[in-house]
DNA sequence: TTAATGATATATCATAATGATATGTTTTGA
DNA sequence: TCAAAACATATCATTATGATATATCATTAA
């Protein structure tokens, strides 16, 4: 009764299906594009993409074809990937699972100084509003991206989710700081 | 030049800095508890429980000593375990890697239909209004512990964290229904 | 009384995912 | 020209998940 686990597979398709290319720069769009939600490694790309052929989802093209001589393997997407992809968008998306060091911490907080949890409050603070300004800066390349015509509007809104959540993430930990640093008074 | 992973010890020591306890209650403690920023499964927990014996870090006591017939084994946490866990409390928290199914589905927008998108970003809003209700509960329960003379305040500004976190999601996922639906005159 | 059910409790395994490392080629730029 | 960076694939140990197996104890309804 395996559960629905290994989204590996259609992050892959999804990459494939703007443009043909390798495992290594699947590999690098996802670091560079997606790394805020999502990242995916290469001990999980290569084996996944060897299965994408083997199911017939997509299929490669060698050396000998691209011409190029450095061993690449160019995956391209088959109608049957499309297909999947498209299938498994369609499907509600699991309850995201998240795993946030600082609550932990913060939760575990009896266990240290309160000077402990402001330290790493205020580094979380600092952080997120640069994470916000950088998702600030992509909202803005895309709007000028889209005034040359090309439109961006699904990725734009993967930056403008990334403004919220950060944005959130900054105010709270503020808002942490204060409290804690008003029960101060109640420790010695 | 292994690097920073497994928290699964740490968070293991936290709960017995709480109290001394079997596997099976940490489970169920971070299942109820923490769902919402860590989960763990058995599958970790057991070996780590065995490895923090062998460590010196906690110790644990079998059947005869607790008179329970039900093959329990009771940990409880030594000096050096609260040594190693108030030394990892002081490390600066790791940069979480979120993994947002719902946002890989928008990116990918372009393969379905925008209602497809349009649907997944509606139960998104219910969910997380909903998820923003259970946190202000609990926020309310801790308030009531407050009185009664107990402090929470940790344990309360991680639900606060639950609050900023799915409003800010909810917020986002009624931005994006709405530049969906007005960009959709452009399809077709 | 007893049978079923659900909670307690430990353990293990296949699968998934990460991060590191090994190996080699091509491109770039000082 | 030669060293460093980028390109490219592959594999492995470790970490984590989710499922399943096994068994006991507590509750409750027939």
């Amino acid at each position: 009764m395996k559960e629905n686990t290994g989204k590996t597979k259609y992050v892959v398709l999804g990459m494939l299906a703007r443009m043909p290319q390798t495992g290594y720069t699947i590999k690098k769009w996802i670091e560079h594009e997606y790394s805020h939600f999502w990242q995916e490694s290469f001990g999980q790309i290569y084996p996944t993409l060897k299965k994408l052929v083997s199911e017939g989802l997509a299929v490669s093209s060698n050396d000998t074809e691209t011409g190029n001589g450095r061993g690449q393997i160019v995956y391209r997407i088959t109608d049957a990937g499309r297909k999947a992809l498209s299938d498994w968008l369609r499907e509600e998306p699991e309850i995201e699972k998240l795993r946030y060091e600082i609550l932990l911490k913060v939760s575990f907080g009896e266990n240290t100084e309160p000077e402990v949890l402001l330290g790493h409050l205020d580094n979380s603070i600092k952080r997120n509003e640069n994470l916000v300004k950088e998702m600030n800066d992509y909202i803005e390349r895309f709007d000028q991206l889209k005034e040359q015509g090309t439109d961006c509007t699904y990725s734009q809104l993967t930056a403008l989710c990334g403004v919220y959540l950060y944005s959130a993430m900054r105010d709270w930990a503020a808002e942490a700081k204060k409290i804690i640093s008003e029960k101060g008074g109640n420790f010695k």
